[in-house]
Order: C-alpha cells, then sequence, then structure tokens
DNA sequence: AACGATAGACAAGTGGCTTGACTAAATGGT
DNA sequence: ACCATTTAGTCAAGCCACTTGTCTATCGTT
C-alpha cells in the first residue's frame, strides 16, 4: 500500500486512525522513558563518582571497570565488552593505570597479554558506583514497591537481548 | 565507617553480606537491561530507517526530527532539544537541508531566525521510523502482552523524569 | 535613536574514537 | 624442530561530531 492510498484510507476510518495515532503517541512515549531511563542511570551514577572524588572519569570509563572488576580482563577482554577497537582500550586502559585506577601486570600464561586488575582506588569507585546504584534504586522502590521493581526487570529481561554492559554509541 | 571497618562488618555478618550480593546483583542487573534496552530501541530503530533507504542519517537527525516534526521550531529549539550548543544543532539542521529533510523558510514575525520544517522526505522518514517503532513495539506485547507493556510504561513514568528526547552523551 | 540581548552562521580547536602499521609472542602444520 | 600464520598490545596518524570563539543582522527596551 503506497502511502497516498493509506493517507486516503485513514480519512475513512477516522476512528482507526485515531487509534493508531494513540498506540504511536504510547510507542514513543515509552521508547522515550526507556532512553530517559538510561540517561538517568548513567548520569546519576557518573555524578555521584564524581561527586565521591573520582571526577576524573567519565562514564566509559565505569564500563570498563565493570569487566575488569569481573576478573581475568586483558585490554583485548576490555575491547570487545566495550564494543571498541583494541586501541581505544588500550588507550582507555592506559590512562586508567595512570590515574591510578588500574594496574597491567604480567599475565601468567601469555607473555604478549597483561593482565588488567583494580587498584585499591579502582574498588573505591566501584563501591562508589555500586553505592551510587543501590540508592537510586532504592528511590524507584519506595515510589514503586519492591515487587514492580522485580517485575520491571522481569519484564524487560523477557524482551531484551543480554549483552555486555557497554556505552551507547549513538 | 572505614572501608576497613565495613569489610570486617560483613565478615561477621556473612548472610546480610550474601544479601547485599545479591541485591547488587538485581541492581546492576536492571541498569544492564534498561541501558541495552535503550540501545536496542535506538540501534532497531536506526537499522530499519537506513534499510528503508535513509542510510545518510544518524540517530541524532531522528532526535532532531522528534523536534521538528512537532512544528514551530527553530535552530535554538533544535539545540534545546539535542541537549547541544546551537551551533551544533546549525550544523545538523544545515546537513538536513542539504540532504532535502528539512526545509528553512524564513521565521513570520523574526527576520533573524528560521523556521524549520520537514520535506516529504523528511515525513517518509519519520513514518519509517514510527513503523519500526511500531514494529518493535509489538514485538514485546506479543511476549509480554499489552496489559505488562502498559504496566512497564507507567511504572517507568513514575520513576523517570520527564525530558525531552535527547541522544546519549556518553 | 541607541543600547544590550538574541538568532544564526563561519571558523578554528578538541577529544575520543577510528584505520594503519608495527613488534613480540603464541599457535599450528609439516 | 622449524617456519608461517595468528594474536596481544602499542604507536602513530586521521577523522568527525562536537566544542569555544567571533561575527553580523535583527529584536526588544528605554
Amino acid at each position: 500500500m503506497r502511502d497516498g492510498e493509506m493517507q486516503r484510507a485513514a480519512e475513512r476510518r477516522p476512528r482507526a486512525a485515531a487509534a493508531n495515532q494513540a498506540a504511536q503517541a504510547d510507542n514513543l512515549a515509552l521508547a522515550t522513558l526507556l532512553l530517559s531511563a538510561a540517561t538517568t542511570l548513567v548520569d546519576g551514577i557518573h555524578g555521584a563518582v564524581m561527586a565521591a572524588g573520582f571526577d576524573d572519569l567519565r562514564p566509559t570509563h565505569g564500563f570498563a571497570f565493570v569487566r575488569i572488576s569481573r576478573g581475568d580482563a586483558t585490554v583485548g577482554d576490555v575491547a570487545e565488552h566495550l564494543g571498541v577497537t583494541k586501541q581505544a582500550a588500550s588507550q582507555l586502559v592506559d590512562e586508567l593505570d595512570r590515574k591510578g585506577y588500574v594496574t597491567r601486570r604480567p599475565h601468567p600464561t601469555d607473555a604478549r597479554a597483561r593482565l588488567l586488575a583494580l587498584t585499591p582506588r579502582g574498588w573505591a569507585c566501584t563501591r562508589a558506583a555500586d553505592r551510587a546504584m543501590a540508592d537510586l534504586m532504592e528511590g524507584w522502590a519506595a515510589v514503586l514497591g519492591g515487587k514492580r521493581v522485580a517485575a520491571l526487570r522481569a519484564d524487560l529481561a523477557r524482551v531484551v537481548p543480554v549483552g555486555p554492559l557497554r556505552p551507547a554509541a549513538w
């Protein structure tokens, strides 16, 4: 069906057209809410982390921490986790090293690779981020109740493809 | 409480510590899901729009379309909507003009300003995006049911601050 | 009429990413 | 055991969307 036909058909079916418009508005609302939720989370956590004194980091660094804190991480692993090139990850890790958040020790079984680990400062930063995240979720639970927050999580888990926690590329 | 004390306290309360860890994991899971949901939406819509032949646009352009399609938009309005400088918005709009998606006509009451409007091609692109969004949401509804999707929207609306639909800045 | 404020565009600079090129070490086939 | 290929990581240069800085034309106010 071409656009002209669609428009004329809509004119002939005003009720259906109105319903479609309402559905479209609902879709846009949900999409907007999801994007806002994501930015609210990232901004909130990042703001709290900065306020806690770790003000030389960007959100992307936090995403790298998620992988590094899990242990057994190399630069390549971080690159894959973040969805960037190895070069970008290498720069990022180098920066984190210079700023005292991670260490690069020789890999036990591969002399080419380096095993990454968080320093005490890196762990402190991670704890600050976790705390901020918990605070935010506590706020949500205070409004919705723990049950609906859990339902939110469960529902999203059913429709959102699982993947690594990577920064937005838009 | 210093970190050392906290750690020792956690060792003394293994049950509480385990519960906290579980809660922390849940928080991270929900945060991950929300970010994934946002990227899934953006990538999905952008992919569909590109596949529909509008392959010279980035997601940011789509966010601009949202404001411009609402009508009565100037470059300044778009800048505020996107959360970028007027210069950046100016470049963006110029590009959209060159590519045939928007027109810049003289503003009826302010000779400094220019009134933005979508061209037929701009509208076609917007419709393609709306269709992609509807398809995605239909997929969600097929899994969760319309009721739970509506609940998702309602719950998020209660905890997420309302704001313009702007691209992620991380 | 004259003033500061505003809309928009031109120009140059910036920063985080990319592609390209390279070294050193691991892997695999013969 | 050897050599070719692959892989981990880094150095270097380029790219591009954004920024800050500057300017003109026009608006609103007094």
